[in-house]
DNA sequence: GTAGTATGTAAGTTGTTGCTTAAATACTTA
DNA sequence: TAAGTATTTAAGCAACAACTTACATACTAC
């Protein structure tokens, strides 16, 4: 949960997993997203949100497809679940929900 | 909430947080729940949650007795519920699929 | 095979962060 | 008032984080 947290706390991070939120994008594809900083930072950037259980990577061919892992998020969002538990408390039951439900068929 | 999720990065301002988050607690006390680091180290974490707007002050007399604002851990969750809100229809979505094919694989 | 495309890794630079000790501020009390 | 207590601010430093350019890897297609 440290590592998700202090990954999210970057704004490139965060950028990045809105682009692949609901999608799968490619390496190239995400790093066109940001003119502003270098492909190899872009690859860092992905390494660490990997790291950190927050994206999931798929290898097809030459490319790479990286996409949200909604599992990690809910445990980063685990801590605000315990500060403040109202408005998040379903985040992690939903994530595992869906985990399953992705692994299964 | 850039900054609010920079000062939740951090696992002391974490612990903090965990430590007033019920009740108003001095700078000395909360100081004195970290042994391993000095009084001011504490205090510039506090100013740093200060000023995410995660903590209120009170000043009293000599003291000034800090406690977990809610509201800005509300706005710093923000972003974690905007991960969350959009897919949720889709996960429905996909679930209702996922259960109507289950007859027929 | 060679050339080309997609991506990651290495090494180095620069700015930021979290800490330290020393000094300053602000209030309380004798 | 002076001395004591609670806390913050200042200055400096070592570790880290985010970037850069140059190079390496891995796959595709002629």
């Amino acid at each position: 949960m440290d590592e998700a947290l202090r990954a999210v706390a970057d704004p490139t991070r965060r950028a990045i997993l809105v682009l692949v939120r609901d999608e799968e994008v490619s390496a190239g594809d995400i790093a066109r997203g940001f003119p502003g900083i270098s492909r190899p930072a872009v690859s860092q950037h992905l390494r660490i949100l990997v790291t950190a259980g927050l994206l999931d990577v798929r290898r097809a061919g030459n490319r790479r497809f990286y996409r949200m892992r909604r599992q990690g998020l809910a445990e980063a969002a685990t801590f605000f679940e315990s500060m403040w538990s109202a408005p998040l408390n379903r985040l992690k039951q939903v994530a595992e929900e869906e985990e399953s439900a992705e692994g299964s068929p």
